[in-house]
DNA sequence: GATAATTATTTTAGACTTAAAACAATATTC
DNA sequence: GAATATTGTTTTAAGTCTAAAATAATTATC
């Protein structure tokens, strides 16, 4: 056991690929889980910034705002994105100035605030989105139907699961 | 018929959430996809914070490090980790800075240098591993050996077919 | 061996992101 | 109704990330 030593062959030699010797199945499932997502997501953002000159995450508000068509506040958004509130407000600011969307001031509560699309939002949001789903479409190409609904499955009991068995900082307190 | 409004009776409200009423399956696998990548990388991330004091793009280099031995160069970094060779130069400097990574210079490349860990840390990974593994071991709980192999084995064949179809921008030119 | 093309890395400017603190308004409790 | 806690948002400081330009060294070509 001391030669035979592969120059690397593989195509991709990413994240996953350095792991899957004497790693655990839990580990190489996450690390490829992320490769997949990482995929996809530079992928988008790069078609998002060569067709239409814009990021995901701007795209990804665009795309929460138009879905509720009664308009989100900041914390909704933060829920809906999975990030930060303070993440909210910067990007809500760039796209206000963008003109692409709007803030009004709750009636009932003065802290907060419903954002929505504006007419020239919707607008752009409803360009981009064939070409969206196009791009989606594409890369999922070389899955069957049944594939795509048994992963789709799959990933429904992963995400049940992280919820209920992640260690939830601040909450584990073992007393 | 005025009043009985939910104040929200589901546990998530995610990203996914939103979606599932017309919107085609690739599209909401692909949501679902980036939340389960997402909750899994915000908990690994904030448990580091927690325990360890570090972020996860650190342990990530720190972890590619490990696995080789011999050290890496930026360009491999950067392509294992999936980030942009500007952003490596960034976080090995931080890392530098805390004693964790040397740079090397290249016997036979005046331009490029090995990264790799020094003892303390090999000594620093070696003590967050553990814990790390855990982590991921119980975020995985819910999934029986069977479903992860299942889960493991679709998502090898999404990996392919994004590397297959995907867009590749300054790639796609139709002569 | 000079020129051109490529490769490895760093720098730059700007955007995104987080955690934590600060602020402001609402809700609760006494 | 005053004190307290909670909630919604913004601010701050620091880190992460990208794309593109800039450097610098190597390789290819003549």
């Amino acid at each position: 056991m001391s030669e035979q030593r592969q120059p690397a062959p593989m195509p991709a030699n990413d994240r996953e690929t350095a792991a899957t010797r004497d790693d655990k199945l839990e580990l190489r499932l996450w690390l490829r889980l992320l490769t997949c997502s990482s995929l996809i997501e530079q992928n988008v953002r790069s078609a998002l910034r060569e067709r239409f000159d814009t990021t995901l995450p701007r795209f990804d508000l665009l795309a929460q705002l138009d879905r509720a068509p009664d308009g989100l506040t900041m914390s909704e958004l933060s829920a809906r994105m999975m990030v930060s509130n303070g993440n909210i407000t910067g990007l809500t600011d760039r796209l206000v100035e963008e003109g692409l969307v709007k803030r009004t001031p709750s009636a009932r509560d003065r802290r907060s605030s419903h954002v929505s699309l504006t007419p020239a939002g919707k607008k752009a949001f409803d360009a981009m989105t064939p070409e969206h789903e196009g791009w989606i479409d594409a890369m999922m190409a070389g899955l069957s139907r049944q594939e795509m609904q048994q992963l789709f499955q799959l990933l429904g009991k992963l995400k049940q699961s992280v919820h209920q068995n992640a260690v939830e900082p601040g909450k584990g307190d073992k007393a």
